[in-house]
DNA sequence: AACACTAATGCAAGCGCTTACATAGCATCA
DNA sequence: TGATGCTATGTAAGCGCTTGCATTAGTGTT
């Protein structure tokens, strides 16, 4: 007798149940085209052989693999694992498997990345803000492959989103500031080149300052790398200058915590010497002492309705409009009165 | 003239370059193989048509996916998610692709995503601790997938491994913790079921609770799980006993930077009122006030080392030996003496 | 009873690639 | 110079599944 060892093929179900292995093929993927009869022979046979579809195959004669791509600057960012552990977890609920890989914020790495997960036959995927070389959405779109934009949203783009409004979110969290009677605003940013979520924080302060008929180019801006290190290094550099600031906006809660560290390695009082606000809202934020006053961001539900959109446009439903989340601001203690007269700046000084 | 608006396939390419289609697969899987003239001819046609190898098809004749699998608990765990962008740039540096599903500490629900995983072709698949059903390893064996261990170590398993000895490490911690002075331990664990991490480290603290004559029976335990709020409410809960401990241990720091919370919402100061230790040492460890005594694990190292193994496993290499990560005490300022005489306690009082 | 129609099933043609085996060309060696 | 070995290439047989089309059986209709 032959060791039949070798996984079981529909072959050798359409044997054992008697039948075509059209029939089986059927049976698994439409059940409802094949009569009771059948299926429960069919099932039990695939049942006692312990049956399994091969990947490979099905995916070459379907063109389907069930697979979605993510491709995220890094996990180690807690926003992103937040994130995409929720878009796993729908996705999973649909059936489909979840295909990580990171750029570790490089934009030349990213269209690399997404050729790689085309090439591994990702059926859609899912790409962090907007800003990226066109050619990587014309390769997408050429290769019939559905791409969501993340962490962003504006009507102002093609690309179908889902996220929240950044700039607006950083004008509401810039005018909570600005009434706290703050003036001297120094402003710790993560790198802006090829991440428009940053650069669109930065407008949403300059906004604000517009607002009040104040002038954008008094910010002192730092840019820095992702990392509680540079946020306290950011933030000595800031509070060296002559006139160092009242306030210390960062671009993330990570920064945020950073900078925080760094006041305490200065033996400022935070918010009495000097306020620092935060954004994204993630743990960390009311953890620290003082907590961070930062902004809201839903991320898990931004996973979860990812995955539910991802699927719908890779199901063959139409594009349809980008989804806009809430975002709110987060009050705490980090965040207080500018100290001093109220206004102390000379309205037109040097 | 017929639009060939289809992706080109190796015929195309063959056809281009006026070779065989075997000839150009070579080129492409083994180009040594292949001579200088024809290879450049090859790789001109490759270029000019953009030609990307489909997946399905590679998969099916050559019965590999270059994508291997992990399952986790849960990507919102700082320490997994280190891990596995770590995991995910090695293996993408080795030309593998990385699949991922959680079961959010469910440990029924793992089975099902091993068989998906492995169904979906992954060559090899990542686990977290040893504990599980034997039939899932028989599977896998049966499926010809190699599994790699990862996050424990232990001489006594069979199954691969890669990670680090918990008992003995959450040993280490605790003579610390006893040479301070402390008698009265808290614990609080994360969930022990289907968890041998968490299992491990309790044990380690009995070890050197016995190792100094005293009775483990005397420790106060709460199991919850992960969670900043539940570290709290645990930490509460353990306070309320009639005679609080002196050291509250945590299972992670996570769980630690709760306990932290729950201390300041009872207006207790730590380390002076209470001491309090964490494990694994992530960020939040040194940035919470006080710092967090605890364990640091090289979870990155943990992680890159993981995919090496792996891929050497899924290319053939021998299983070799389970491979120990050295771990090593993080003093920071929540773990201080304990209070008042130096051993409280009656050596046999009730 | 003949016909039209539907439901259930089978047949067989791919899907695009890898690879064992066959072949051809050429240098080497006795 | 013929036998011997290489190396470079071509031939063609699958890999296991899906699916368009053909076939058969069953149900009503007139």
């Amino acid at each position: 007798m032959v060791q039949r060892q070798a996984t079981p093929t529909l072959d050798d179900v359409a044997k054992r149940a008697g039948v075509s292995t059209a029939t089986v093929s059927r049976c698994l993927n439409m059940p409802e085209r094949v009569s009771q009869d059948t299926r429960v022979r069919v099932m039990q046979a695939v049942e006692h052989l312990g049956y399994t579809p091969n990947f490979g195959a099905r995916v070459m004669a379907a063109k389907r693999t069930f697979t979605i791509g993510a491709i995220i600057p890094t996990m180690e960012n807690a926003i992103f694992a937040r994130g995409l552990q929720a878009f796993q977890e729908e996705l999973h609920l649909r059936g489909y498997t979840l295909l990580v890989s990171s750029t570790s914020y490089q934009p030349d790495v990213e269209a690399e990345q997404v050729r790689a997960l085309v090439a591994r036959g990702a059926d859609g995927v899912l790409l962090i803000g907007h800003e990226r070389d066109a050619a990587i959405y014309d390769y997408l779109a050429r290769q019939n492959v559905p791409a969501l934009v993340a962490w962003a949203f504006s009507k102002d783009q093609a690309q179908p989103s889902i996220g929240f409004d950044n700039r607006a979110a950083m004008r509401t969290l810039t005018q909570e500031v600005l009434a706290q009677g703050h003036r001297r605003i120094g402003v710790i940013s993560a790198v802006t080149k090829g991440n428009d979520r940053a650069t669109q924080r930065l407008c949403g302060i300059r906004d604000a300052l517009m607002q009040q008929g104040l002038d954008p180019a008094d910010l002192v801006m730092v840019q820095t790398p992702y990392g509680i290190e540079n946020g306290a290094t950011a933030f000595e550099q800031l509070l060296a200058a002559p006139q160092p600031p009242s306030v210390v906006m960062c671009g993330n809660d990570v920064l945020a915590a950073g900078a925080l560290q760094g006041a305490r390695g200065l033996g400022l009082l935070v918010p009495d010497d000097v306020s620092i606000t935060g954004f994204d809202d993630i743990e960390l934020a009311q953890i620290v002492t003082p907590g961070l006053t930062t902004v809201r961001v839903p991320h898990r539900e931004m996973g979860h309705g990812a995955a539910r959109e991802l699927v719908r446009l890779v199901e063959g439903g139409a594009p349809g409009a980008s989804i806009e989340l809430p975002v709110s601001l987060q009050r705490r203690a980090s965040l207080g009165p500018a100290k001093g007269p109220r206004f102390p700046e000379r309205p037109d000084a040097a």
